[in-house]
DNA sequence: ATAATTTTTTAGACAAACCTAAAAATTAAT
DNA sequence: ATTAATTTTTAGGTTTGTCTAAAAAATTAT
């Protein structure tokens, strides 16, 4: 089934606020993330129910169909596709991406995400760490771990990073480290705190406890 | 000024088919190219002729105005630099592109594609050859070259194919020939009319006179 | 339990893009 | 120069997505 781009936007919101769960979604709390007015919400319910993509009860709120959930999910999974693109390729800031990926998601080509997936790597998230549903919509979320709790001798896959300030971001870019990138923690210093990791098993270099405070990786 | 959607295409439409001149371009030939009625074009027309983007004078055809077309070559440049992305970065063979970029070349963001620029080195054109405008929609042609009539000691950079057929793709993809490649010509040999080349003073390659037929250089 | 407030839906309107069918203008043929 | 054929425009209509204002339902306060 293809859908029109608003209707795109109006099925990733009912998946957002819903958290992917069975969670009722409110015609305001629709109005206010897509900044319409809550009548447009209703007349896009109602058509939405018709087409079998949401159920819909007046005045209880809305969730998503199976079909719906899956449609959402790949829209999801483009925008957050792109949003990789933009940043590891184009070097955007995280702070830049959102309103374009917003745009993007809405392309319609599946080889064009397979490959986009396939150029980038298959990351395992976007630069804010939400996880990117794979090509058949599932999400699987693997444990992460903050870099400062990983024992001596661990690496992993640089999966999030919690402070998105310039600053931060221009600390990492400067030191190479990069979402997706291989960790390895060679020796924790316990005098202050601080651990020598090499990246990509090259560089060895020495992070602060402030630093791996804001770093979470993947086993 | 931003347009939309519809807009965007017909104002690439008229620059297509009036070919950067002045020439008027016809209610019909429009309907052709955009896949519309007749009648869908004389409304647009109108339209656009309200904004001062196009001159239209009922029966007589249409031309753009100065701001109209600048709008055309922006969406153009748009076009073309995606369409290089997916071929040099996603791999994408020249027949698959087209429809794709149609789709992104109406990605609303300038910051995007002065960095998607930079992201593909600056290319002189796309995969078909099409120069590509640059960011001030100026049209900066070099003059171009039959491979087949460069000499000896020569050397020059790669801007068009034209036989784009998958067989003669493959065979440039396996030679690691490709758009933007530096070609040297080291020797032509008089027997056969073939000629040995370098690509990017790497590979020294052997190609026949079918082969030098097809690519056209920029010195 | 009533009243006041908030949320949600309906009713009615509008702009953007398209369409078909009919009318008008242009171009080509006799 | 008429007539015939083609091109282009107009008139009227549809779908999509939005809006405002008013009505209805649900929620909260008294
Ligand atoms: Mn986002
Ligand atoms: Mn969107
Ligand atoms: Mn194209
Ligand atoms: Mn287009």
């Amino acid at each position: 089934m293809k859908h029109t781009h608003a209707e795109e936007n109006y099925l990733k919101a009912i998946y957002m606020l819903s958290e992917g769960e069975e969670r009722l979604v409110s015609t305001t709390a629709m109005a206010e993330l897509l900044r319409t007015r809550a009548a447009s919400i209703t007349d896009m319910m109602q058509k939405l129910h018709h087409k079998g993509l949401v159920v819909y009860r007046k005045y209880q709120g809305v969730t998503l169909t199976e079909t719906g959930k899956q449609s959402a999910i790949k829209i999801l999974r483009k925008h957050l596709l792109w949003e990789v693109f933009l940043v590891e390729k184009l070097k955007f800031g995280w702070n830049e991406i959102h309103e374009i990926a917003e745009q993007l998601e809405h392309i319609d080509s599946d080889i064009l995400i397979d490959r986009l997936d396939h150029f980038l790597g298959n990351p395992y998230c976007n630069p804010h760490g939400i996880v990117i549903p794979n090509a058949d919509g599932k999400i699987v979320t693997k444990p992460r771990l903050l870099m400062t709790d990983v024992a001596e001798g661990t690496s992993g896959i640089i999966s999030a990073i919690k402070d998105d300030s310039v600053a931060f971001l221009q600390y990492l870019g400067k030191r190479n480290i990069y979402l997706g990138a291989k960790m390895t923690v060679i020796e924790k210093i316990k005098f202050d705190e601080s651990m020598d990791v090499t990246i990509d098993n090259q560089y060895k270099i020495n992070i602060s406890r402030k630093i791996t405070d804001n770093i979470l990786i993947t086993l």
